[in-house]
RNA sequence: GGGGCGUUAGCUCAGCCGGUUAGAGCAGCGGACUCAUAAUCCGUCGGUCGCGGGUUCAAGUCCCGCACGCCCUACCA
């Protein structure tokens, strides 16, 4: 036996702030996805998923509605982040927030070792300030003034000049890591994914680095930096750090040792934080870079990015409520590049799911079903070698394939392509059933042999295609699954060894079948969104 | 300003190191079939591969220029 290799995936952490949106749907479903494939497959997985709490604006929001910030936070995280990750069936073993007081005793833990290992030094922090927003402000926020202001910089909010302010500030040597990161991606050409990623990372950093300020004195909603509590960490600093202390760093190393390095998937716009400063701030603290960082692409709407602004933000449960879970999951991992921005639009949405899930996938389910029940008692039906022909041993083959392929693409973190492959097979069984014409053959006893054959093997390629489409849709494939009578003796449908999928003949003959709900009813067109 | 990516059938996209008549899915059209969620299967229509040069026996595929779009060019996360 093979050794269960460890497979440790996350998600960036939710700021609680915001609004969940698809952005975060997307995410959190390709994540899953590959955590329950795996999981499947015997890794020993470990999926994490949580929310970063702490900072300036959670502070003013929350005082803002006369809460505590951590009354707001666990208020947020109860009504808004966790129904989310229900909504779309997201498999999570661990939710960390940044609140955890395993998380502040691991970052407490973390600073104090960089800065006794010399790694972090105190300085003057020097940029403007707005009186308005009594704030530091981006550069994203400042504007060239006008009129009485010409010639100044302004508050893009406030338009009133800035000042010009210091503040005492902690910094992480950043700058010293450059050449050692551009290494790291030179030496690993996998570890920032896609490529187009990978290059934007590597012309950044060839520019050099500057040191990174990491501590804050202007508000305290944030962790203490251990040995000076005047001083707040850095928001950043302290959420990159969830992947590392939700599995013991510094409290139970033989939890981290098991466990670590991660593969991230993040967004590209955060993929700086996840493919710079995160690795310089391990390699400063002695502890192995993560395993791979993975930036997937934007859903576009209508060509531009999707935005509550532009009135293109659309909720999760927008589409989950006339689709279903697994649609939802479906489509994104299905319609979208991995790794490349993707056009959502509800046409299309809708008409992959009539084709694909209704048509396609879900038919050839009932359609199979019906024939069992009708000409074999409601029964999985026999094989016989008298009747095999080539149109058999192709499909036999094809499972195969097809099953060696989808796990080879989902290691690649083409998803995308897994699906497709998987799909070749659903495809596959319907133009085989038409052109064996099962409904013929039942019609001549002569052909019982050859009957049973037919639909043993559509019956074993539906097992097949439960068992690799679990991960993607797990609600429609443990219906499917009960239905074809599987669980009785293979057991759970998230227990089938996922790698073995394509071995032919697990169902076992004569087994009684159940009858099977639609899976994807088909869908008014009146009632979808636009 | 500098850098990266993209522009291929009505729509969404494949086309790796240049090489037979440029592909898929969906939509459209025609036919077959009836086990099934009016589903399935077969056939068919459809493209000056953004524009202009160049290299080559041969370019969607390499080089140069241009146009349009998007992204990056450090501390909101």
């Amino acid at each position: 036996m093979p050794q269960r290799s460890s497979f440790f995936i996350t998600t960036p952490i939710f700021y609680v702030n915001d609004a969940p949106h698809i952005g975060h749907a997307y995410t959190e479903v390709a994540a899953d996805v590959l955590a329950r494939w795996h999981r499947q497959a015997g890794d020993d997985t470990w999926f994490l998923t949580g929310t970063d709490e702490h900072g300036q604006k959670i502070l003013r929001t929350a005082t803002a509605n006369g809460a505590h910030p951590k009354e707001w936070a666990d208020r947020l995280v109860e009504s808004e982040w966790k129904p989310l990750l229900d909504l779309i069936d997201i498999s999570n073993d661990d939710f960390i927030r940044t609140t955890d007081e395993r998380h502040e005793r691991g970052v407490a833990n973390f600073l104090q070792d960089l800065y006794d290992a010399g790694h972090i030094y105190a300085g003057e922090f020097e940029a403007l300030y707005c009186v308005g927003c009594e704030e530091f402000k981006p550069k994203s926020e400042i504007v060239d003034g006008e009129g009485a202001f010409e010639g100044q910089k302004v508050c893009a909010i406030h338009s009133k000049p800035l000042e010009l302010l210091q503040e005492k500030n902690y910094f992480f040597k950043m700058s010293a890591f450059a050449e050692r990161l551009l290494k790291l991606y030179e030496e690993r050409p996998d570890f920032i994914q896609p490529a187009s990623a990978r290059n934007e990372v590597i012309a950044f950093v060839q520019q050099g680095l500057d040191d990174l300020s990491i501590s804050r004195t202007s508000f305290d909603w944030g962790i203490p930096i251990p040995w000076d509590d005047a001083h707040v960490t850095y928001v950043w600093f302290d959420a990159l750090l969830n992947y590392a202390t939700a599995i013991g760093y510094g409290t139970d190393t033989e939890q981290f040792a098991r466990r670590w390095p991660a593969t991230h998937i993040v967004g590209k716009d955060i993929l700086r934080f996840h493919a710079v400063i995160w690795p310089a701030m391990l390699m400063a603290a002695g502890v192995e870079v993560p395993h791979q960082v993975f930036a997937h692409g934007w859903l576009l709407v209508g060509g531009e990015k999707m935005s509550k602004s532009k009135l293109t933000g659309i909720a999760p449960n927008e589409i989950t409520d006339t689709f279903g879970s697994d649609a939802f999951r479906y489509y994104f991992m299905r319609a979208v590049s991995f790794g490349q921005d993707g056009s959502f639009s509800w046409e299309d949405l809708a008409a992959r799911y009539q084709a694909e899930l209704a048509n396609g996938f879900g038919n050839l389910a009932s359609r199979l079903l019906a024939m069992n029940a009708k000409y074999f008692d409601g029964r999985v039906p026999e094989e016989s070698s008298i009747a095999d022909t080539e149109a058999e041993s192709a499909i036999r083959d094809l499972v195969a394939t097809v099953a060696e392929r989808a796990d080879e693409r989902i290691e690649a973190l083409a998803i995308h392509e897994a699906i497709a492959a998987i799909w070749e097979l659903v495809d596959a069984l319907n133009g085989y059933i038409t052109e064996q014409q099962p409904w013929v053959l039942a019609k001549d006893p002569e052909q019982r042999d050859r009957l049973g054959t037919v639909l043993y093997t559509v019956t074993e390629g539906l097992r097949a295609l439960a068992e690799l489409l679990s991960p993607v849709i797990p609600e429609a494939t443990a219906k499917l699954w009960a239905a074809l009578g599987a669980e009785a003796t293979l057991g759970a449908l998230d227990q089938q060894p996922l790698r073995e999928s394509g071995t032919w003949g697990r169902l076992v003959s004569g087994t009684e079948q159940q009858p099977l709900a639609v899976l994807f009813p088909r869908i008014d067109s009146e009632s979808v969104g636009s």
